[in-house]
DNA sequence: TATTGTATATTCAACGTTGATTATTTAAGT
DNA sequence: ACTTAAATAATCAACGTTGAATATACAATA
């Protein structure tokens, strides 16, 4: 996923791999994505051995060196690949270590259970307000076309499953 | 989540690496947790070297020898700590390779837009069919556990929003 | 002017995952 | 008895991720 979001981040203009860092940032892309900054640099480094993208220049300030990548034609060709095959791909993606630790939940006490739920659904709750200040704010700025507000969409229908199932979960305690 | 799914484990009983996976196959649990045997096997060997894990006999077959571990007082510590954090733990997971590719949608054209999303969504259908079957199949054995049957729910639900979100993003392209 | 903090820009060792590969045993067919 | 296939059991190099660490530049404040 990383190599789509730096090739397709490319695909825009030439770009350092600090600057892909802020374009996340700024565009709350980073809060889903989760891209760190080490693995930008890697995959620019290995994309760069694989001929996908190369230095397009290098700017200097002071002492300090910005090397600017930009994809070529065999990166391009990648990319459109990768896109249609993400595309393709089947995109459901479970809370793998909550259902672990669902499978051992005989194993605690009904109380650690239950306040453990609370503990979470708090959490929940407080990602879900963030994430809609991040949009409302965002929205207010640049209106956001319409497959990125279904996206959000998207993550908000899942924040509302994930808090009815914490829900229902706890009502088996109570 | 490996190693609390390991630990997890060997909290009922001794266990060798390929028992545990044939455990997960046998309860279907590999299909959604998507644990592979290299991991099990290196959480084992740093488990071991961490004391919460060891080797209580190994069984030998002819020339073939078959490590069996069981957890350390260590171990069924930090395990509980593990299953008390992944409680707690705020859990959506975001399909993310779908959402970079959506970011990028405006870079293909709409055929190839369609004719992707159709692809995914009976990819999708198929999946969302076996597992139901899996969960009858096992439901007609084992009469499953209330907290079992609505981490199933919880899959299910995600399909349906899943489903539903490649109806929104098709019709903005139809 | 010196100091402190923050922004810029990247590197790297430690760690975990992946999946191909190896090797042996058992079962089934011919 | 011989060959083939499947089950058993685990290893390992290649690869990607993580997060702490490094180092410079710039701005603010004392």
């Amino acid at each position: 996923m990383t190599r789509l979001m730096v090739l397709g981040l490319l695909t825009y203009r030439p770009m350092s791999g600090y600057e892909m860092q802020q374009m996340l940032q700024q565009s709350q892309t980073d809060k889903w994505a989760g891209i760190l900054p080490g693995s930008i640099y890697h995959s620019l480094k290995t994309m760069t051995a694989d001929g996908l993208v190369e230095i397009d220049a290098v700017e200097h300030t002071g002492h300090r060196a910005k090397a600017i990548y930009k994809i070529t034609d065999k990166g391009r060709e990648q990319f459109f690949e990768l896109l249609k095959s993400s595309l393709v791909e089947p995109s459901v993606a479970y809370p793998t270590t909550l259902y672990t630790a669902i499978s051992f939940l005989e194993l605690l006490p009904k109380e650690v259970i239950l306040e453990s739920i609370n503990v979470q659904e708090k959490a929940l709750r407080e990602q879900y307000e963030e994430m809609k200040r991040g949009e409302e704010q965002k929205a207010a700025h640049t209106s956001l076309p319409a497959h990125i507000r279904l996206v959000f969409q998207n993550m908000y229908d899942q924040f509302e499953i994930q808090l009815r199932f914490l829900q229902k979960l706890r009502e088996l305690y109570e």
